[in-house]
DNA sequence: CTGATCCTTGCGACTGAGTCTCATTATATT
DNA sequence: AATATAATGAGACTCAGTCGCAAGGATCAG
């Protein structure tokens, strides 16, 4: 049993809710896939392993998942939301090139830490954030 | 004649686009507007000044203002883009309650300068930037 | 075992912000 | 004024995401 299993199945518990083969299927496959991905590709992707799968029960479990902070979910300047699982991931923003398309990953803890300032000095309880910069890739550029 | 006009101007002879009544009424609304709104508010707010104007037109006006540099966009976590005008109103990034919805703005000129330093690190050269901190604001926590 | 309760699923219909098409009209240029 | 080019409005269209609903499955009380 993987730590992520536990995680969801403690969260499901908690929320009255059940573990499906469905959503097996979906936290399976969120996880062995290291790359951002959109619904639609996720389907795709179980679909490919001979598995009956609907696009709403991704979608629904998607959300599930994000709830249970096992992925996180973003906005990456095209139109689809993509995700990506957490666990193996330490938090990062992106630098996304808006040529390519391109998201490179960059972490900060300095940047991290001075957000945290601002909120305390506006008095306000951070959950989240999303720091995107747009430009262009070192091989665009 | 304001900066705006000038600018507005400039840009569209550059492209050797055309200055029309509707693009003057959207400009002087946007520019009349000390708050975020969304394209449909502003199809509104035209509309009760007896003007007539398609939701077309702003979608495509506010596209132009963008890239005129006199607007920037931004998605709040709601929905609908919004939208702000620029002059008068130096860079900024929102602290989003995630309970009333309401966006707070901060300036810190300190977490810009490191965005620039992690670009600078990784060859990536920065047009713009989005940070968005979600959690709860003063009144809501 | 039987029935009541509740959750989940898949399907396809639906939503809604934003885009596109196209016939008509307006602007800029000469 | 004539010409070339761009812009407009109306409504059709797109498409990611959501929703309603009927059917299915687990759980539990009696
Ligand atoms: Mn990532
Ligand atoms: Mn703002
Ligand atoms: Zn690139
Ligand atoms: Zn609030």
């Amino acid at each position: 049993m993987t730590k992520e299993h536990d995680i969801f199945k403690s969260f499901l518990a908690e929320k009255r809710l059940k573990l499906t083969p469905q959503r097996r299927a979906i936290l399976d496959t969120v996880f062995e896939t290291h790359r951002h991905f959109d619904a639609d590709e996720l389907v795709e992707i179980i679909r490919h392993k001979e598995k009956r799968i609907s696009r709403a029960t991704v979608y629904r479990t998607l959300d599930l998942l994000v709830k249970a902070g096992l992925v996180t979910a973003m906005e990456l300047g095209e139109a689809r939301k993509v995700y990506e699982h957490v666990i193996g991931h330490k938090h990062h923003d992106h630098l996304i090139c808006m040529k390519c398309g391109r998201a490179i990953e960059f972490d900060d803890g300095f940047i991290e830490l001075l957000q945290q300032k601002v909120c305390d000095r506006l008095n306000f309880e951070a959950q989240t954030h999303s720091l995107r910069i747009f430009g262009r890739c070192e091989s665009c550029r």
